[in-house]
DNA sequence: ATGTAGAGAATTGCCGACAATCTGACGGTG
DNA sequence: CACCGTCAGATTGTCGGCAATTCTCTACAT
């Protein structure tokens, strides 16, 4: 409900109307929830309640560097571990994202885009890392609706793909990792570009 | 109770005997649990109760690897954003860690170790970050009782972290990033050395 | 018009109890 | 003797209810 937009930031979750609406008793939910504060995507105030979690500015700019520190690593260790049928995987995931570019099919796009992203993290077996990188990715989410990038922007992303797989194809790790961490930091600059046009704080 | 020992990992935790020892009720304390749960400091399998994690080796190397991944994003902000009383305190926590390594306090040394790492993460000031830092230093402490290290691994440590400190004041991102991942992970190969004595998988 | 105190309503914190599931022992059967 | 079904005990899953705190709206004073 919170990834899916159902519930927004900010937004303070009654308990007993969201257990009954679930059909689940206050207990359950507020088990899941003190689950889900830990993950970043709720925030709880004692005797105040649970609030779907505020990304300001700050915190998402923080996310990315977060981020593009995970990516790196992951990628460092994908260069040297990653499997044929791995690297097949990222290549047709790559493909898909260039068609659903090229027909402007963005939700596909983004879909691909997230598959691709975890698949290399899956790549580096590092199972601590990917799940600090799920939970990152999903607290960006929670930033702004989906900024959509210009396609001008889409086809650099696709590009820095491309670097990054040949990188991992020929287990240079340490290309693989810089490519990694420069893809995450120049995402992050797209996303500031595109917000440019109309936004405060 | 987790992180001192009271409780070792792989053990069962029994609800309602926790929960009377503690003189809470089980609703409390199966909300902690979740929480905990998504700390990693917890693991708790449907119908079957919560557990104490258990780290194998190779979840320990895996964190080991995250640890290095923040600890250099976290030393290449701090080298950015360090302000002198910043630097004091890493200063103060340097020179007490070679007091009590002189003086063979060894419990008053891993003490400031924490210290310091903790505040390098606090100087990058990357909230997110440090918290992940902090749930994988937790999760590393589940791996064994602390394995002492020996008094020459611990000067290389002290060196270490005075070229770290070094680069950070001044100002040189690039080499505090370097060394503070090499200092992990060269404090992963000390803690491989030391289990080399006596230990199976 | 603004601010403040108070009472009632709404909401969260906490608890004990019942239902569902799992564990382990017992005894029967091939 | 090994294997399997059955059953009692123990443990977790879920629930509704009460107490404590917070929120809100009204009435009143400045």
């Amino acid at each position: 409900m919170i990834l899916q937009g159902e519930v927004l930031p900010g937004e303070r979750l009654n308990e007993l109307a969201l257990s009954r609406r679930l059909d689940i008793s206050r207990a359950s939910l507020r088990e899941a929830a003190r689950g889900l504060e830990q993950t970043g995507l709720l925030e709880i105030i004692p005797n105040r309640g649970v609030l779907v979690r505020q990304v300001s500015m700050k915190d998402a700019l923080d996310l990315y560097d977060l981020r593009a520190a995970l990516f790196r690593a992951a990628a460092r260790l994908a260069a040297r571990r990653a499997t044929p049928q791995c690297l097949l995987r990222l290549q047709q995931l790559n493909e898909q994202m260039r068609d659903a570019a090229s027909a402007q099919r963005f939700a596909d796009y983004y879909g691909r885009n997230l598959e691709f992203h975890t698949a290399i993290m899956a790549a580096g077996g590092n199972a601590p890392m990917a799940r600090t990188y799920d939970q990152a990715v999903k607290g960006l989410h929670l930033f702004r609706r989906r900024s959509l990038l210009h396609p001008a922007q889409l086809d650099l992303s696709l590009r820095e793909h491309e670097d990054l797989l040949a990188a991992i194809s020929i287990h240079d790790a340490a290309a693989a990792g810089d490519v990694a961490e420069r893809h995450i930091m120049l995402g992050r600059d797209r996303m500031l570009d595109t917000l440019e046009g109309g936004m405060p704080a």
